[in-house]
DNA sequence: GCGTCATATGCGCAAATGCGCATAAAGGAG
DNA sequence: CTCCTTTATGCGCATTTGCGCATATGACGC
């Protein structure tokens, strides 16, 4: 559903957990709550929220659970991601400029 | 800012603006609540949030209001408009094929 | 002026959302 | 087993969001 896709990326960190993970690899809630500066209960649920919306998949890894784009995304979610990606990635370089 | 065009998006009657207003031409408020099956007040209210989010404009015309698709949104934005319809048409087919 | 159509907005309310805190649960190391 | 690390979740709270209703505003025709 492309709603509940625009609704999981509406809210900052959750929109700022895209750029982490769009290298492909895995990332650790751990890591990702550092890197967003979010705390551990809120970092968790917002990822929970990304995964029920079907963007991310994750993976149990002993104790840490390992969180990926999910790489059976329908194309065109998939397509609204590269460009939500491309819209963050231009925005942070305006930033940089300022 | 990408966050403010997402959370404009990200809800059902805005979100199918959209489509109604990809065609790149102007449709008046009380067309939109038609096609949309909205009252006057909640369409003209979800009308102001798309338009602060710098997703439509909108020119008096007469006794009317018409809005479009902003024509200066940020490439990158649009980009993102684009995708969103994109999924948002393929959504209607597979609603049509069932 | 008046009446009518189209749109915007003030107000209050109900539901949803995001948060912190504490605690539970799952797994590894000893 | 106990202790530690990592993640999830129950709970309550404050804020935000979407809504309907009524009313205001703006523009038309008479």
């Amino acid at each position: 559903m492309i709603l509940s896709a625009l609704s999981a990326l509406a809210e900052p960190t959750r929109l700022g957990v895209i750029p982490l993970l769009a290298d492909g690899s895995e990332h650790c809630v751990c890591e990702l709550m550092k890197k967003l500066d979010a705390t551990q209960s809120r970092m968790s649920r917002h990822m929970q929220v990304l995964k029920q919306a079907g963007l991310v998949v994750d993976r149990r890894d002993a104790q840490w659970v390992r969180y990926r784009l999910n790489p059976d995304m329908p194309p065109e979610i998939r397509a609204v991601i590269e460009a939500v990606l491309a819209a963050s990635a231009a925005e942070a370089e305006e930033r940089k400029a300022a």
